[in-house]
DNA sequence: TTGTAAGCGTTATCAT
DNA sequence: ATGATAACGCTTACAA
C-alpha cells in the first residue's frame, strides 16, 4: 500500500486535483457538496496533504531555525538559553510557527545551515558570525543575530553587555576586593580573550573598563581569567582548580550563573565560606540565581524578552523582505543578593 | 534575480543536472576534473541545493519533532523537560538530526503533526494520546512515545511513575505525617483526578497506594490535591493558597520539582519554616533541586536518559520500519534531602 | 564517467 | 465552482 495522494483522492471523488487542494486549504470556494465529499474520501483513506510537497511548491515551511553555537546538550544545559527559548516560542504562537534547533552538523554550521529547511534563522552568540552571516546571505534566507556584534544591515538583537559586565565588576572592586578571578567562557578563541568577539568581548571590555578604574587590569598578576565549559559543571571545575592553586581570590566574577553556581557547590565542598572568604557574581539571573545559598548576585538579562523581540524582528521580515533592519540592545540590571 | 537552481549551474559548467547532484551527493563518482568545474560554478553563483526540494525527493528530512502537550513557553521553563531535551541532543549528533519543536498549532496538536516536515516524532506526556497516536499512525510515520500509557505494537519509554510516586508519599508518611497537600500538574481533566491517564494516573495511583497503608486516602479530608500550572509560579501560587486556609497540611507532596520550588518561595516569604512547619518533596531532581536551600528531597528520575533512550528508539525504527516496538522502563530513586 | 528523463506531491495560473 | 497543466528544485534509474 502505497502513500495516498492528493491524486488518489481527486479520481476516487470525481474531481480534479485543484479541487482537493482547495478543500484543504481554501475550503470556501468549493461548493458544500464537493468539499464535504472530498473530505469524506479524504478521511475514508487517510490523506492529508504532504507538508514537505506543500512546502516546496509554496517556499514556506512555517518554521524558523535558530542557529546555536554548540551542540544541542549543551544548549539544554543552559537555562539562560532556554528562557531565550521561551520567548521564542511565545511569538512563534501567534504566527504558528514551529522551531527547529539547528545545531551544527559535524562541527560545521554551514551544513546545518544550508539542509535546514526553515523560513528564516535566529542566530546566537555566533563567535564565527562573519563567516556565518555569509553562508546564511547566500541562502538567501531572513536572519536576526542575537548576542553577536551588530552589523550594518542586518536586524540584531542584543543586550548592554559590557555596561553589565562593567556593573558586576564594579561591584566587586568597590567592595574592596583586588585578588580576582574572572570565570569566563570557553570559546573558540581559547586562551587568547583579546581575540574575542561579540558578547565575550563586550564583556571583558566592562571588566577592564571597571578594573582600570582601580589600577587593575586582566594581564595584571591579581586578575585571572579561566574559561570554563559553560555549564555546572564547567563553573565546579574551575573553583576547584582555582582553589587547588597557592594563590586565592578574594571574588570571583562569572561570566554566567551556570558558572557561578557550578563554583559555589564547588566551594561548599571544599568548606570555602561565600561570600566570607570570596565574594561571588554572576551574570544572566537565571531562576535558580534566587533559589541557590547563598542567593547569587548577579547580572539580569530579560532573556526571554530578548528571545521575544528577536522573533518578532524575523517575523516582521519574513512577512516584508525590506523591512528596515533593526538594532535593537536590551537593558542589564545589577542584582545584589547574598553571595557578594 | 531569480533563484540559483541546479539547472543553472548545470548549464553554466556545460554538465548535466545529474552531475551537479551528484558533485554535491556522491563527488567520488565524478572525475575530479568535473568535480571542481561545478564546484567553482556553484561556488561563483553561490548555488546549493534546495533542501526542500531534496526533501521532497528523498523522503526525507533529517529532522524529529518532539510533540509537545503544551505551548513551547511552557515547556522550556521546565528543567525536566530540558533535560530530557539533552538527551535527545545527544542522540541526534552521531546522525546528525535536527529536533523540531512541534507545540499545539492553535491548541490543536493534529494540526501540528500533520504540518510537520519530520523523519519521526517523539511524544512527551501525551493526556490525549490516543487521538493523537490516530493522527500519527495516519501520517504513517515512525514515532516513540515517552510518559504515556504504554500500547501495544508501539515503543514507548517511561519511568517507574508509580514507584517513584510511592517511594515519595511512603517517605513522607512513615515519617508521621498524615495531612498532606499534593501539588498536582494541571491536566486536561482539571478536576478530575479520578480520570487521570498516563504518567499522571501512575503517579496518583502510587500515592494513593502508600497513603492506603496508613488509611489515608486522597478522597479524605486529610489529603488534598491541588491542580497546579506545571512551572514555579504555579507551586507558588498554590503554596499560597493552601496557606491561606484553616486547614494547614504538615506535608506537602509536588509531582514535580518546579512546583516544589515554587512553594518553597513562597513559603519563605510566609515565614513558613521548611521541613520544620511542613516537609516537602518533589519530583524529577532537576538541577536546581540540589541547589535550593534546603536542597529539596525528590524523586530522581533519568529525564536525559529517557531522551537518549526514546531517540536512539525512534532513530531504529527510522533504520529499519520492522524493527520490534520496545516498552522500556526507568528506574527512578528517592532521593533524601533536606527539605523533608 | 556522464547524460536523459521520469518522477516526488503539491500549489498556482489560467481557462472554462 | 471546477479543471487542465505547468511549475517547484531536486534525485535516481537507466542508458550511453
Amino acid at each position: 500500500m502505497s502513500r495516498v495522494t492528493i491524486q488518489d483522492i481527486a479520481e476516487r471523488a470525481g474531481v480534479s486535483k485543484t479541487s482537493v487542494s482547495f478543500a484543504f486549504n481554501k475550503p470556501e470556494q468549493l461548493s458544500e457538496a464537493t468539499l464535504t465529499r472530498i473530505l469524506e474520501v479524504a478521511r475514508e483513506l487517510g490523506f492529508n496533504p504532504d507538508p514537505i510537497a506543500s512546502n516546496l511548491k509554496t517556499r514556506r515551511t512555517g518554521c524558523i531555525g535558530i542557529l546555536l553555537p554548540q551542540p544541542l546538550p549543551v544548549i539544554a544545559r543552559n537555562t539562560h538559553t532556554m528562557a531565550f527559548l521561551e520567548g521564542v516560542g511565545a511569538a512563534c504562537q501567534d504566527e504558528d510557527l514551529s522551531v527547529l534547533l539547528v545545531p551544527p552538523q559535524k562541527g560545521s554550521l554551514r551544513r546545518a545551515i544550508l539542509r535546514a529547511a526553515v523560513d528564516g534563522f535566529l542566530t546566537l552568540g555566533l563567535e564565527t558570525f562573519r563567516e556565518t552571516m555569509q553562508v546564511l546571505k547566500q541562502r538567501g534566507m531572513p536572519f536576526v543575530m542575537v548576542d553577536s556584534d551588530p552589523v550594518e544591515g542586518i536586524s540584531c538583537v542584543n543586550i548592554d553587555d559590557q555596561g553589565g559586565a562593567y556593573a558586576a565588576m564594579h561591584h566587586i572592586v568597590s567592595r574592596g576586593h583586588r585578588k580576582i578571578a574572572i570565570l569566563g567562557i570557553r570559546s573558540g578563541s581559547f586562551g587568547h580573550y583579546r581575540d574575542y568577539a561579540g558578547t565575550l568581548r563586550r564583556r571583558i571590555d566592562g571588566y577592564q573598563q571597571a578594573l582600570g578604574e582601580v589600577g587593575l587590569s586582566l594581564g595584571n598578576r591579581n586578575v585571572r581569567l579561566l574559561e570554563c565549559e559553560c555549564d555546572i559543571e564547567g563553573g565546579y571545575d574551575a573553583f576547584r582548580e582555582v582553589w587547588s592553586k597557592r594563590w586565592h581570590p578574594t571574588a570571583i566574577v562569572a561570566m554566567a550563573d551556570v558558572l557561578a553556581i557550578g563554583a559555589m557547590q564547588a566551594a561548599r565542598e571544599l568548606g570555602v565560606d561565600i561570600p566570607q572568604e570570596v565574594a561571588l557574581i554572576g551574570y544572566d539571573d537565571i531562576s535558580a540565581s534566587s533559589l541557590v545559598c547563598p542567593s547569587l548576585s548577579t547580572i539580569r538579562q530579560p532573556a526571554m524578552e530578548k528571545g521575544r523581540v528577536a522573533t518578532t524582528t524575523l517575523i516582521r521580515t519574513l512577512k516584508d523582505a525590506h523591512a528596515e533592519p533593526q538594532h535593537i540592545v536590551l537593558d542589564v540590571q545589577l542584582v545584589e543578593r547574598q553571595s557578594s
